[in-house]
DNA sequence: TCAAAAAGTTCGGAATAGCGAACTTTGTAT
DNA sequence: ATACAAAGTTCGCTATTCCGAACTTTTTGA
């Protein structure tokens, strides 16, 4: 059985139709060595080659670690949400920031 | 000459009045390693002590690699309101965004 | 139908992550 | 000044990452 993180790798890669080894060249690793992080259990990648990954599949490399229950697509939606709202003007993020308080009220 | 990886872990420990062994067993890894990570040059550590070490000191795993122009502070504020943001109902969040490109277009 | 190409998988080994224990330096109190 | 504790540093070793090359399976297309 595979590992969450190897799921999550498998499900991106086949998304973006890439190979291992075209992945992996993008990525700067071996396929072998992708492979490994897809099939085998318990790796523990160093953060440089998730990143590299992560930056090559365009996700946040926390991404890999959360346990998220989003759907890709809502996932995809709030990362460019988040994405606009880091390049706001502080006030315009403190207003926002309120109006988050007042939903959150709300539940 | 340390790494910029070193220099961001040791001032986020003394930031918090934090020595190597207490910081060592927050996050489960040896003093001596943790030593290493600040001091020496080129280390790979893997993305699982990385975000334990993030868990504890309280930073996103991101700021660790991340060339980021926000002060601490403010990304510490950034993560704090996605982490809501992320909880809401779709509705809400939906409101947010409209609101974020009214903030955009005003730029 | 079957050969060639493309994709996926296995494996041995070099490089290094990460540890525990010993050692050195720095701080503190008398 | 000196001893004791606390913090930092070094070192040797084991376990694991990560690679290249060979091998197997799947796909393609004539």
């Amino acid at each position: 059985m595979a590992s969450r993180l190897g799921e999550k790798l498998r499900e991106l890669r086949k998304q973006r139709g890439l190979t291992l080894e075209k992945l992996s060249d993008m990525a700067g690793l071996s396929k072998s060595y992708l492979w490994e992080l897809e099939n085998r259990e318990s790796q523990r990648p160093s953060a440089e080659k998730l990143t590299a990954l992560a930056d090559v599949l365009g996700v946040a490399t926390q991404y890999f670690f959360e346990e998220d229950v989003r759907a890709p697509e809502e996932r995809h939606l709030d990362d460019a949400f988040f994405r606009g709202y880091k390049n706001l003007e502080p006030d315009a993020k403190e207003h926002l920031r309120k109006i988050l308080e007042t939903f959150k009220k709300g539940k």
